[in-house]
DNA sequence: CCAGCTATATGATTCAAATCATATATCTAT
DNA sequence: ATAGATATATGATTTGAATCATATAGCTGG
């Protein structure tokens, strides 16, 4: 349950997709917030023209639609990537006691300033386009350690803007460099850790 | 004055910025929230190993900071990319006003929520190899006319991530296909207008 | 009003990453 | 345990966008 303070006054269920199967789809009307439990959730977004971009994968812990909280509809489908639990809540519900609770809208809206954060810092890492630089910043930024350790290595590809063959490529030039080490789909970087950056 | 509807609660002032002057520092205590009124801030990072990255580039209308509305210190440093006009509001003055007034943090929320979609949108874009097909698929975002109309095409460049020689170029090739009209420095898209995406 | 800066524009060239192809390893479901 | 799907891996080739270069137009500040 991610909204941990909310477990006494919101009701919630546990769902089971199997792998491809969808939570919901682009355009349909946002009923429910979810959060992931286990397994993974792909967020994917038909453009105009029709290809399906991964806009987002949702790990365990995260929640999935909060972004979608004042949307009438859904901006883009979600379905598992994976066998997937999810926790669901009722949006109309969840509104209401933020409402009524404005520490708890509080917390809510940290959440979001971390995600804008990560989100302009995934943006910038896009904006690279030296494959070996943008591999060293996506792997510098933290947030792929916490959630995303195991992580596919397409999908991080994928999430950077990469094909998934120059990242395979690039991640054996990097090792090769003794700039990171590896065990099995595992990176670790291997860099001298600079102090003076706890603030983040 | 981004947050219209504290004129009346919260205190602001202006500040000017020339050009490379900046706003704040990475690691400064977290005193202010910032709204640009002209010209544009660039946010910069330090990273771990000192390498700076550019995190975000805030037009006019942008607020800035709010994603560290929470954080004690900044997580990146803020910098005018050309002679720029910032209004600037205390973070404890807007905390405390947030929490007397729900609605008003009600606001802010849907505020970041839109700012979470946004980012993810362009972060599609981004992945878009295709020079054509990426900048027709900004054009279709509708988050180009509203407040970016007016942006250089230099930066749109940027912020979609492309060499802006590339799409100056893109931009010719679109309209000699008919696809778009230019005035000046206005892109005017030239399409059916895709019915049925009215949802996002 | 002028000088200097910045944006726009476009040509020529390079090159690195996308793409296509194929093979093997690994996971997953039954 | 096995089959089918998916991830990882790597080679060969192509391509299109970055880069470098240069020119002009348009702003902006003093």
């Amino acid at each position: 349950m991610i909204y941990s303070e909310l477990q006494n006054v919101l009701s919630s269920k546990t769902i089971h997709l199997k792998t491809g199967e969808h939570l919901f789809t682009q355009g349909d009307a946002v009923k429910n917030i979810y959060s992931v439990k286990k397994g993974r959730i792909k967020l994917i977004r038909d453009t105009l023209e029709g290809t399906p971009t991964l806009v987002h994968v949702a790990y365990a812990e995260e929640s999935i639609a909060e972004a979608s909280l004042f949307s009438k509809n859904y901006h883009c489908s979600a379905l598992a990537g994976t066998n997937t639990e999810v926790t669901v809540y009722s949006k109309n519900e969840l509104l209401k006691i933020l409402q009524e609770k404005p520490e708890l809208m509080m917390n809510l809206l940290r959440r979001l300033t971390t995600q804008v954060r990560d989100l302009r810092m995934l943006n910038e890492i896009k904006s690279i386009y030296n494959a070996k630089e943008k591999v060293l910043t996506y792997l510098a930024t933290e947030f792929h350690r916490d959630n995303e350790s195991d992580l596919p290595l397409k999908d991080i590809a994928q999430k950077i803007g990469m094909a998934h063959e120059t990242f395979y490529r690039t991640l054996k030039v990097l090792e090769s460099d003794g700039k990171i080490k590896r065990n099995k789909s595992q990176i670790i970087k291997r860099m001298a850790t600079a102090s003076g950056c706890e603030g983040y």
